[in-house]
DNA sequence: TCTAGAATAT
DNA sequence: CATATTCTAG
């Protein structure tokens, strides 16, 4: 069990030799379909070796003695008034997520701040100025596709939480001398450092997301809304082991460390547009992919792909990491930079709208693109050279 | 087990 | 929006 829900770690633990996957948080459902792994063993269906059939025995018995003792307790708790708050209002958007049976909640991918994005958020508060950096502000300043407002928030919480630990450092060894002065946190520096302007945009590296790329966060979130987790049916069918391929499925691009790459070659088949993935012949016990949700699932990869004018043409080929030789991916790794921040802060209100994937006020969006395209899309080290 | 860093709730 | 709380990868 695992709150993870990217498809790459699912299909890396199972190739790796999980025999079901079952993404947190587990339903009744998936318990009722136990059965089906104590039936199938029965029948001798399951891959031998002992050991992995007393695991399993074992694993069963206990899920099941979980159902029975847990399942009268939760909803003790529940009267109670206990089940956190969370739990609660994710039971809420399962309502919302079509079918609602078995598939996991739905959580947003981890937002990593790699260095770049970081400084961007640096730039960002510079040229806003510390009073005026809001997140709302700073995201549009930022400019970064498929970065969320909350995303800023949290971030800039942590930021400035970091600066005043900073200041009172700097207040408590102020009497000691200078020695400890320049003992400066990790990664967070003074808004208004000197150094910091050099550091902007060397080193380029890329946003990414626990599991995805940034963009392919955004095709992951289509992903997830239409294909379905994975069931009984593929689980158990999946009995090959690759020791080779491993289920750590973070990306990042800038260290050139591609985690699911060998999985993702090995199995073609199972890449990200879920190709292949959609065949449920025998999935025993859980919904078949309705031919609407298909439609949507196509439907949504399709709008994606045809908004590659906004910039993300570039972002959005590089998840595919699917059928392009190592090399080709590389490449596609250097070339993948992200957009340029907006070259000038917005006009107080004229832009205040324009988030980037902003549903509404088309218009402004089409302005801030057509501004961006205009400067030219990607920015190099070299063209800020002259910059401050 | 603990915690930094991120998401989510208030 | 700021702040508090909760979650979770490492």
């Amino acid at each position: 069990m695992s709150a993870d829900n990217d498809w790459n770690t699912i299909l890396g633990g199972l190739f790796k030799g999980a025999v079901l996957y079952l993404v947190k948080p587990i339903t009744m459902d998936d318990l009722k379909n136990l059965w089906q792994f104590a039936f199938i063993k029965e029948r001798g269906n399951m891959f031998a070796a002992d050991e992995s059939i007393r695991t399993e025995e074992s694993s069963l018995e206990n899920t099941s003695d979980v159902r029975a003792e847990s399942q009268p307790h939760i909803s003790e708790e529940r009267q109670n008034h206990q089940s956190t708050k969370r739990e609660r209002s994710e039971e809420q958007e399962n309502n919302q997520d079509e079918t609602n049976d078995g598939s996991a909640a739905l959580k947003k991918p981890k937002l990593i701040w790699t260095e770049a994005l970081h400084n961007r958020f640096l730039q960002a508060i510079e040229v806003l100025g510390f009073d005026e950096a809001h997140p709302k502000k700073i995201l549009q300043y930022m400019n970064v596709p498929g970065l969320k407002k909350e995303n800023v928030s949290s971030h800039l919480q942590k930021y400035r939480l970091s600066l005043k630990r900073e200041q009172d450092a700097n207040k408590k060894t102020m009497n000691r001398g200078s020695t400890a002065l320049h003992v400066a946190s990790h990664h967070i520096l003074p808004p208004f450092s000197p150094q910091e302007r050099s550091l902007q945009f060397s080193n380029l590296q890329f946003m990414t997301v626990a599991g995805q790329p940034v963009a392919n966060g955004l095709v992951q979130e289509n992903l997830n809304c239409c294909l379905p987790m994975p069931s009984f049916g593929s689980a158990n069918l999946l009995k090959h082991v690759d020791s080779s391929s491993n289920g750590a499925s973070t990306i990042k691009f800038d260290q050139q460390v591609l985690h699911n790459e060998p999985l993702a070659s090995a199995y073609p088949e199972c890449n990200l547009t879920g190709g292949g993935i959609t065949d449920n012949e025998g999935l025993v016990g859980f919904p078949q992919l309705g031919d609407l949700e298909l439609e949507q699932f196509l439907e949504a990869e399709t709008d994606l792909l045809n908004n590659g004018d906004c910039g993300l043409e570039s972002l959005l080929d590089c998840p595919k990491v699917v059928d392009n030789s190592l090399q080709e991916k590389q490449q596609q790794e250097e070339q993948f930079v992200l957009p340029g921040p907006l070259q000038l802060p917005p006009p107080a209100k004229e832009q205040e709208e324009a988030d980037v994937f902003g549903a509404e006020g088309g218009t402004e969006f089409n302005e801030v693109f057509t501004m961006e395209k205009g400067t030219g899309q990607l920015f190099f080290d070299e063209d800020f050279d002259g910059f401050w």
